[in-house]
DNA sequence: CGGAATCCTATAGGATACTG
DNA sequence: CAGTATCCTATAGGATTCCG
């Protein structure tokens, strides 16, 4: 149904760039992944996710409700209760960024070293034109 | 070798995240994926990418090669040429890359709509307590 | 507990002008 | 052509305070 992914349709290039903007940002994908070890209490998350100020949770949620990928269940108790859990659309892109998680772990190594290099050669740019 | 990817290590989770804020940025991932198609010169890229600054394609540039993702090739040529190209590095990270842009284009519809729902919702709170 | 509102700062990133 | 340098603005996001 897809045609090829090689070639260049710029509807689709918006979009990808709109999601993966949203994957991009400082704390979605670490909300996601806590959420796929099931479904989440805020400051359960708040504690998982570790950094997160509870402004920038707040936001980060609310925009993977809006996107239909995670649900939000209140629970009108006293002290209320709010739990978060994937959609399946949720759970789908969880299964997607993991893939690039294993391929930042994987690659972790080759990428500090490379990045160790070009440092290097930036600060003595002169040493290789002897 | 991996341990599964359901268990929480920080440093992964560390790793993961500086990756993917690489990744996540407003150009990279567009840059990778025109890259995918063969090396490009500058302006080349800038033509493609549309939208671009030339400061920012620079500075994605730079980043890129930094990590190891690009290679940087300079003809001392009048006027001068550079052309830029994936590693064997890049070219696993487009591959991943597109499995995350395939993800996207095929759920495009399914967040659209769920954001028409969330946004209806928000405009109109009391519709449903009735 | 789970937020909303406000304030404030750091950074991303665009526009422009200059250079080898 | 392929940058670098500078300036400027918009946005992300942290800290804090208040509320049901």
């Amino acid at each position: 149904m897809l045609s090829p992914s090689n070639i260049h349709v710029p509807d689709r290039c918006r979009t990808v760039t709109e999601i993966l903007s949203r994957v991009g940002d400082k704390w979605t994908v670490q909300v996601v992944m806590r959420l796929g070890g099931g479904p989440k209490r805020f400051n359960e998350l708040r504690r998982m996710v570790e950094g997160v100020s509870q402004r920038m949770l707040t936001l980060t949620l609310r925009g993977l409700e809006r996107d239909g990928l995670v649900t939000r269940t209140v629970f009108p108790t006293i002290p209320p209760r709010v739990d978060y859990a994937l959609t399946g659309l949720g759970c789908s892109l969880l299964k997607t960024v993991r893939e690039l998680g294993e391929w930042a772990i994987e690659n972790r190594e080759e990428i500090l070293e490379a990045r160790r290099r070009f440092d290097e050669g930036e600060s003595s740019p002169a040493s290789d034109a002897a």
